[in-house]
Parts: C-alpha cells; structure tokens; sequence
DNA sequence: CCCTACTATGAATTCGATTTCACGATGAGA
DNA sequence: TCTCATCGTGAAATCGAATTCATAGTAGGG
C-alpha cells in the first residue's frame, strides 16, 4: 500500500490537484467550502501532504542541520536539550550531525547541505571555507559556542575568556596563590580560550607558572588529572602542590572532585579547591556544591534559533 | 547564488544530465574516464547531489525519525547518544521529533511520515492506530523500552517487569521488610511497568502494604519524595518508616539520596537504602554509589538501529 | 441590463535527480 | 568482411506538490 498522493485526494473530492494543493496551506485562494470538502476527503485517504516533493519546489525543507560533538552530547547534554526545543519552536524540525571529532565540522556540513537544511546551528569548529560553503548556499549558519573564523559568520556565544578573567580575578582576590589548569584536547577551540583567558589574568597579577594537564572534556581525565597533581607525595610539601585547580568543564571538575575526595582523601575545600565550567546540574547538587561558571544555555538557543528564522 | 544542478556540471563537463548522475553512484553503467571527469567538473562548482530530489524519485530519505520524551533527554541523555550513533552507523540521518508528553506520540509520528523518514525509532507509546498508520506507509517502526500495543510492532526493550521483581527479591532476602515506591507520573507506562513487577513480587513475598508516592522522573521529584516520606518525624518511630526505597529512575533516586544525606541528616544505608533503575554514569561516581538496575542502551541502540536496516 | 472586477478553479509547468529505453559505437567471432 | 553482443551515452518520463496563467463564474456598479 502506497502513500496517496494529492491527485488521490483530488479524485476523491473531485476537485482539481491544485486545490488540494491549496487546501493545504493558509492564505491561497480557495473557497472555505471546497477547503473543507478536500481536507475531508485527505482524512479518509489519511493523506499528508509529502514534504520532500514540497521542499523540491520551495527549496525550504523545514529542516535545521544541528552539528555536534560527541562531548556536547556527553558532557552539557543541556546544549542538545534546549536546542532542539528552541529550534522546534521556530518551526525547524532538528537534524543531528554529530562528528567524532572537533575538525569533523567541514563534512558534517557539507552533508547537511545536501540534505537541503535550511539553517544549521554548529556547535563544532568551523573553517573559513565551510563557512564559505554554507554562504554560497544562502543559508544561515549559527556558530553556538565556538569562534568566527569569518568576518560574515553569526556568533551566539559566552564571552569564555573575560568570564575565566574574571574567575581568576576572583580566586586571586580571596587569596589563591598557586593554580592549576586541566585543559580539554589541543584542538578544542573553548577550552583554549577559557585557559588562555584565565592565564593571562594571572599573569598581569605576576603569577607566572601555572601547571597544565590536558584532559579530553570527560569525567575520567579530570579523576586521572587529580592523581597526577596530587598522587606524588600527597601531603608531604604542601607548599608544591596547587591550592585551586580550574576545569576547563565541570564534567572533568567532578572527576577531580571525586578523586581528591575518594582516592586521595582530601578534603575540599580545605586542602584544595576546585572550580568548574559550565553550571551543569549534578555540579548543582549538595553532594558536589561545585564552583563553577554559569553559561545561560537556555537563552543562548533561543537566540541561535531566533537568528536563523528571521534569516531564512 | 544559487546551488548548482546535475545540468551545470553536466554542460561543464560536456556530457548529459543522465551521466552526472550515473558519475555519483556505485555500479551503475558509465566508464570510469568519464566519472572522473565529471566529478572533476562537480568538484570546480563544489556540486553535490540535491538529496531531496533524490529522495523524491527513489522514495528513500536517508532519514530515521527519533521520537523522543523531554524525560528520555533530560534523564537519560545517553539514551539519545546512543540511539543517534547507532543510527548515523547504519546509514540513517536523525531526525529528532520531542514530544513534551506521553501521550504526543501519534502527532510526532504522522509529522516523521511527513518529513518522509524511512523508518522510525520511538521512545514514546504509540496506540494502536499509530502503529497502523507507520504500517500503512510500509515504514519499519521500532518502539524502544516501550510496549507494543500491537502484535505487529517491533519491539526493543528491557524487561522491567522481570527486572523490578528480581530487585525486590534480592531486597527481601537482604532482609528488608519495609519497602516504599517513588513512581513517575500517571501515564509513564515503563514506571508502571516497573512499579508493577517490584510489588507484584512483594505481594508473592508476603508484603501488602507499600508506601506510594508519585514523581515525574525528575531529580526535584526525588528530592520532595524524600521528605514526604521522611520529614514527619524522621527518627521517632522508626518502625514506621521504609527500609529501602525504590526510586523508578536513577535521577530521582539521587534526589532522594541527595535529600536523606543532606537535608534529613540521614545516613545511607545505615538508616534507610535507596535503589534505582537505569544507571546513569552519575549514579556511580564515589559520591552516590547509587545501588541500581543497569540497562544495556549502546546494545540496545544497536540493535534498533540495526532493525531499521534489515526492514527497510 | 451590460460591463467590469474579482474570485475560485483547472491545466500545465516546474523543481532536480533517478531510471527506463533506445541507439550508436566498439569489439569479438565466424 | 559481415553480424551480433556489449557497453556507454542521451532523450524522455517520472516522483509529488507548488505555482503561474488562463478562464469560467459571480457579484457589484453604473
């Protein structure tokens, strides 16, 4: 049993295909009688009408190519959440285009292009000639998080570098001397600009040296991080060890926390610190009370999607 | 600017629209100098195939529709992570449809056939006549840890039932006698499930009475649950509060335990247990612990995806 | 009562690729 | 050298709905 098309519904109701066509959508010149014969007809045949053969014609196909990395999805699972709810809410129906890796964006937009989205909000790294690509199409394109590399290309993102500014600002001020860094991977375009933000700071403040471990944004390399600074000589000269680590997420913050506490039985925040990024909601909770940097996701998505109706 | 069509690289590569097309798929009739020099001239107009056209002649999208519950996103995102990779692994693009309710599964799925999916995964119940209307459109439908209302429907789930009892069992024999039920709402049907089996259970075990209460799989939910259950008077009469409750979902058991340790000032287990359903990563950091049911979703996932395949 | 203006309808074209069918060119075998 | 099969190519039909344009029908104004 096939679909059945508009030239069904039209014999069915004895009408002409273009009048179910129009039955279809509001403002068009039908009678209101013939419209509701036809979408009754449509109802006995439980016709819809065929999107795709639609979108061929009007070249808008409904769809909002949405470009994730697999750590927005494991790690700030919020970013999908209120994304998909923003874009639905603009009349996109999301499609997801999750890479592997940070430099997966090229291809992974490429590949919505030709599935004839008629947006796509990115929340991966893009360079100047898929940005180029998205252009010559003529379709609108959000960067959610991540830097313009394109004077043309549209930003919704938080400002990661003054917010880890003034996260130094602050431990400095309440008498933090000796810091720590858990970075994301090297190729990670966020976790450089919060770390850079953050030892550039501490710099101008005359703190030179700052340790780095790289972690991968998951709540393993933050326990592993831990070990690492701290699994040494535990107690033996404090006056070596970081009074604050700083995360470059709170997932790997957790890690971190998890670990002084349960591996190396340290107590937090007396021994050390640990401070976060990102709000999410297990940081919130009273068995973490995590430190952290807030990011208004929820806001953040609306005005992505906002940007890419009235582009459209 | 506009996309460039199969008639542009054909003209530019001096041969017929028909060829362009043939250059762009596996084992069709044309001479590999001429592939090559088409692809040649789609790569100098950076032309690739309007998949949408496509799809219109060769009925097949390329496109699973993933119905989803804002619960199954927010309290289960791996859930979706999995479901999304497995997808993308067999060759199907996904689509994502959320319904705010239960009950929003038939409209989401008629929106999917719509959009011309070629099968769908859904996470939401679907009636009857739901499930007939996938069928009438010779779309394979997978329901994921959902019942089939239909003997037709394919089916990919855990048993809850038999989980829930095996639970209550192994409680019973640990030597717990008082027991108390966080539910999720009125229409979850896998809550049901699960609530079901673990008192059936107790019933065969000699328990009648359990105490009740209902949640929304939410964290705060737990967390109110714990003090409906406890607040009274929470070390009067111990002989009246539970011994071990069992939350539906893991989200609202660490509500639960995050309430009982640091509101209730109660020591878990000592004073009271709590176990869960699903295991989330976060129910088993150092901080929580949490005793739990496990669910295989990347098998899971794997498994729907690969049904979607094999029936398309 | 006639002409104009407007509305509702249907016929035909279009979107961009896939696919069928026919045909010309090439090569092998007799 | 002639015939037949094979292979690659192009012309044309097709998918299903949107849209343009022409027209039949109706209402209103003079």
């Amino acid at each position: 049993m096939q679909s059945p098309t508009s030239y069904d519904v039209a014999i069915h109701a004895g009408v002409s295909q273009s009048v179910v066509s129009r039955a279809f959508q509001a403002d068009s010149p039908i009678a209101p009688a013939t419209r509701a014969k036809v979408l009754a007809s449509a109802k006995v045949l439980s016709y819809f009408p065929n999107s795709i053969a639609r979108s061929l014609i009007t070249k808008r196909s409904g769809l909002a190519g949405l470009l994730l990395t697999e750590s927005t999805q494991r790690d700030a699972p919020d970013v999908l959440f209120f994304l998909t709810r923003a874009l639905l809410r603009q009349g996109f129906q999301p499609l997801l285009f999750p890479s592997e890796l940070e430099s997966g964006g090229g291809q992974a937009l490429a590949q919505a292009m030709a599935f004839g989205v008629d947006g796509v909000v990115s929340c991966v790294s893009l360079s100047v000639e898929d940005l180029a690509q998205a252009q010559l199409r003529e379709r609108p394109l959000v960067l959610f998080n991540r830097e313009a590399r394109s004077p043309s290309a549209c930003v919704v993102a938080c400002d990661h570098s003054s917010a880890a500014r003034l996260l130094a600002s602050r431990l400095f001020a309440a008498g933090h001397r000796r810091f720590a860094v858990v970075r994301g991977p090297e190729d990670a375009p966020v976790s450089a600009l919060r770390v850079n933000g953050f030892l550039q700071r501490l710099q101008e403040l005359g703190i030179e040296s700052v340790i780095q471990i790289e972690g991968d944004y998951h709540y393993e390399s933050g326990h592993t991080a831990a070990l690492a600074l701290f699994a040494g000589a535990p107690l033996t000269d404090p006056q070596l060890q970081p009074e604050v680590v700083f995360c470059v997420n709170d997932t790997m913050a957790l890690g971190m926390l998890d670990a002084l506490r349960f591996a190396l039985m340290l107590q937090v925040p007396r021994d050390v610190s640990v401070v976060g990024f990102d709000d999410i909601p297990s940081g919130r909770r009273p068995a973490y009370l995590l430190t952290t940097v807030s990011q208004p996701f929820e806001a953040m998505a609306e005005h992505a999607a906002r940007i890419l109706r009235t582009r459209v």
